[in-house]
DNA sequence: CGTCTATCCTGTGGGC
DNA sequence: TGCCCACAGGATAGAC
């Protein structure tokens, strides 16, 4: 499932691949990835115009086109973009064919295609005329990239603050921080020495500046290896990610904690399957009826 | 407003 | 061996 690493490892690959090439012909093959765009308009506002920069906003993949056009890409759970693959891959959803001036000049154009194939069918794809418009959008649904110096220890604190949802829940909402998903979540949490099931706002500024670093240590470690390929992320040219074979705790229940060797464990939070060490993320306490008739004074 | 659940989708794998 | 069903989860709509 491509999170903040993965579609960073995509778009580094791809980058300089498309940059400045021109998109001949966009077949959409599935309509429901573009929907509720009709997948020939779709088609056609793509066509004929020059790739300026391939981008990443969260796990959006963002194709800026000559003229300020863009299409907003989601990869969401399987979605792959194999480039120019010998043959059209299963679960096609969609194919741009792509041309460059040849270098020896002469009309010849190199060509090539790119094929997006999504198994789930779960990912997207939308067209914005004016960037503007792309940038409100993304603005609206999107917190600050967690690499990024903007993204401090006290704004997370503040954001976090009256908060009793599970801090994982709130990890995973990406209007509080961008591209954070299921595994770089667990990944943080263990780093952090935090247990996802705590209240999001119980968390000490000294906690919060732990899961930052922590977080970004885990985005680091992921972009460093290319991605984490569970089943379907694929590097461009179908290749796997390494990031699966260092997990620290995610998908290893039962197996010893890296830290402690304490059995890790799989638990139900926030709806999604969650790994911990119990011995090095300590649980929050169970909350019981009036187990505390005063309430520590809210902090300012 | 905040929180939780269901929904979309389909390949995979466990159980019998 | 083969069938069935639960499960996986990013984002979002809707319930409460």
């Amino acid at each position: 499932m491509p999170e903040l690493p993965e579609v960073e490892t995509l778009v580094r690959q791809l980058r300089p691949l498309v940059r400045g090439a021109r998109i001949e012909r966009a077949s959409i093959i599935d309509p429901r990835w573009c929907a509720p765009q009709q997948p020939a308009a779709v088609a056609a506002a793509l066509t004929g115009l020059r790739i300026e920069e391939l981008s990443r906003r969260g796990k959006y993949l963002i194709w800026r086109l000559e003229g300020g056009r863009c299409l907003l890409q989601h990869l969401r759970m399987t979605g792959v973009i194999l480039y120019d693959p010998p043959q059209l891959p299963a679960h096609l959803v969609a194919v741009l064919e792509l041309s460059w001036p040849d270098a020896r000049g002469a009309g010849a154009r190199r060509r090539l295609r790119l094929a997006v194939s999504d198994a789930r069918r779960f990912g997207t794809a939308e067209i914005f005329d004016d960037p503007r418009a792309l940038e409100r959008h993304l603005a609206w649904r999107l917190g600050p990239e967690p690499l990024e110096g903007s993204f401090s220890a006290a704004g997370l604190k503040a954001a976090l603050r009256g908060r009793r949802a599970p801090v994982k829940a709130l990890l995973l909402d990406q209007r509080l921080v961008a591209g954070v998903g299921n595994i770089y979540a667990d990944e943080a949490l263990f780093r952090a020495g935090i247990h996802p099931a705590r209240a999001a706002g119980s968390l000490t500024l000294a906690q919060c500046e732990a899961l930052l670093q922590a977080l970004r240590e885990a985005l680091l470690a992921g972009v460093s290896a290319r991605g984490a390929s569970i089943d379907d992320f694929r590097h461009i040219d179908g290749v796997r990610g390494s990031f699966q074979d260092r997990f620290l705790v995610h998908r290893r229940a039962g197996q010893p904690c890296p830290a402690c060797g304490g059995q890790i464990e799989k638990l139900r939070v926030a709806g999604r399957g969650t790994y911990v060490c119990a011995r090095c993320q300590p649980p929050p306490r169970r909350r019981s009826a009036g187990a505390r008739a005063a309430r520590p004074a809210p902090e300012r």
